[in-house]
RNA sequence: GGCCCUAUCGUCUAUCGGCUAGGACAGCGGCUUUUCAAGCCGUUAAGAGGGGUUCGACUCCCCUUAGGGCUACCA
């Protein structure tokens, strides 16, 4: 297969879906795999459904979640502009082309002009849903003179192009790369409108043509354009163009297996991006929904690179594939462990997950870019997304802790043995100097050395009075990063609690 | 209703006729331990049902069942 070109086809309703994603991915693995170009193509036919900022947002994105396409639609001081030699790559902007190809099939007879009107084109479905018949267009317009056709249009008729399907064309097979051989007769398939009464064509048209014109060779696509592919292999008969190879790659599934959407979770790219999910880490998780290396490969962690050598279309799953937040928000965790504390600082600022009023309302000592960092160190092997950075800990971030007296006695001791762990605490933690504070292995071993071995008695009242939370991480962890004046102050105000 | 697609642990999946059915997430248990995580170790859990084909079927074929998708002048 030479000079493979594939594309990945959204229309601007609105953001880029999670689904969208995984088959923009999907074409962009194949693309690279194969030496091949990746274009993006904007499908925006369908006027009533447009919605302002959408393509510059689905571009974006992309650019973000790193599938930069070799054509087609670009950003450009934040405006969509193109590049490639096969455009433009924005369907509003090739109407004309459209209309040129739709007469060339209205003069073949292989399309034919429609004047029903929405409202009949209705009662016809609701008699034949009623009759229990699958709703279909009768051809009514086919059968109209010549005569009839020049006196509708004279009158200003509003009409469509249809689609002339041939009941004896029988079987309509394709192979699909996932799927094998499929067969749909033609007997099923309804009398599609190519264009519209405003001029625009739909999908089907408009794909068809462009992905002609454009040298599409495989059309990698999800599994909701599985049963309209005989009418795109209709259209390639009709042009006599020749066929690309088609893959339908499996749907994205919510928890209850319908196909994902909106109202059961976040879908869209945008929301996990916010929410501190890693680009890296949904990639690699939404690769593995639907596709895996095969070979028995247990491998589960992928670069973007690793998945542009293993790609294969032979691996990609038939079955849908429900998405799993809890395997995601794991996949995640592995992402953020594995960055440097100065990569996951700058991820979180830039993601602007430090400026949450959580820490927007902390001590001004609370919210350099030191003490964050100290606080990632801590943090970074319990965060699922950066989202949660300091959300578990919120104690590093209250200028006056609030708690009980007695909850800084370990287990059954006395007020009394609480408080001489606190002051041993605050002898041993105000011999130290800045620099060896800020050693977190010397803080550690001095304490764990005083500690002794009933560690509780001493640690816990340490981590108590320095947190005044239930749960933490160690009292160690939390003084290096309260560091050396915050930590003796809540200290003091512990031994004033005691008395 | 019609057409089409699909079917291995709860979830993502391996297996391409020989299986004691493997891995990962989640769950559970343990170790570690000052609490909570992390980490490490262990463990529960699957071939929808029925017919074929075959020496041998999770793997191939058929039927049933179930789930899903499509059925617009939306993509």
């Amino acid at each position: 297969m030479s000079h493979i070109r594939v594309r990945f086809a959204p229309s601007p309703t609105g953001y880029l879906h999670i689904g969208g994603l995984r088959t923009a991915l999907y074409n962009y693995l194949f693309a690279k795999k194969n030496g091949g170009k990746f274009i993006l193509r904007i499908e925006d036919t369908d006027q009533k459904r447009f919605v302002t900022g959408a393509i510059e947002s689905l571009v974006r994105v992309m650019e973000t979640m790193s599938l930069v396409p070799d054509e087609g639609v670009f950003l450009g001081g934040g405006k969509p502009i193109q590049k490639g030699d096969k455009g433009p790559y924005i369907q509003s902007e090739r109407l004309d082309l459209y209309k040129k190809y739709a007469e060339e099939l209205l003069a073949n007879r292989k399309a034919y002009r429609c004047f029903c009107s929405p409202e009949s084109l209705e009662a016809l479905r609701a008699e034949q849903t009623a009759n229990k018949q699958a709703p279909r267009y009768d051809k009514r317009c086919f059968t109209l003179t010549p005569d009839e056709i020049e006196r509708k249009m004279a009158a200003g008729e509003q009409y469509v192009l249809r689609l002339n399907v041939d009941i004896a064309r029988g079987d309509v097979i394709f192979n699909d790369l996932v799927r094998g051989e499929v067969k749909i007769n033609a007997k099923d398939i309804d009398d599609q409108v190519l264009m519209k009464s405003d001029g625009f064509p739909t999908y089907h048209l408009a794909n068809v043509v462009d992905d002609h014109l454009m040298e599409i060779t495989h059309i990698i696509r999800g599994e909701e354009w599985l049963p309209s592919t005989p009418k795109h292999i209709l259209l390639y008969e009709a042009f006599g163009w020749e066929m690309p190879e088609f893959a339908h790659i499996p749907l994205l599934l919510n928890p209850d297996k319908s196909k994902l959407s909106k109202r059961q979770g976040d879908v869209s790219v945008e929301d996990y991006l916010k929410k501190g999910y890693l680009k890296e880490a949904l990639i690699n998780f939404i690769a593995l929904l639907g596709w895996n290396p095969g070979q028995g490969s247990t491998q589960e962690i992928f670069s973007l690179e690793e998945l542009i050598q293993t790609f294969d279309l032979k691996n990609v799953h038939k079955a849908g594939a429900v998405f799993d937040l809890q395997k995601l928000n794991w996949m995640n965790a592995e992402y953020i462990k594995k960055l440097s504390v100065d990569d996951l600082y700058l991820a979180a600022l830039s993601g602007n997950f430090l400026k949450k009023p959580l820490i927007k309302n902390a001590p001004s000592t609370a919210q350099t870019p030191e003490y964050l960092k100290r606080l990632l160190t801590i943090e970074q092997n319990r965060l699922a997304k950066l989202s949660d950075i300091g959300d578990n800990n919120q104690f590093f971030f209250v200028a006056q802790l609030s708690y009980d007296t007695d909850f800084l006695n370990w287990k059954q001791n006395s007020s009394v043995m609480t408080k001489e762990a606190i002051v041993k605490a605050r002898e041993i933690l105000s011999g130290l100097t800045d620099t060896e504070w800020f050693q977190k292995e010397t803080l550690e071993k001095v304490l764990l050395d005083a500690a002794g071995e009933k560690r509780g008695d001493f640690l816990w009242p340490l981590r108590a009075a320095l947190t005044g939370a239930e749960k933490s991480p160690s009292p160690f962890d939390v003084a290096w990063v309260l560091g050396k004046e915050e930590s003796l102050k809540r200290i003091e105000d512990a031994l004033k609690m005691l008395g």
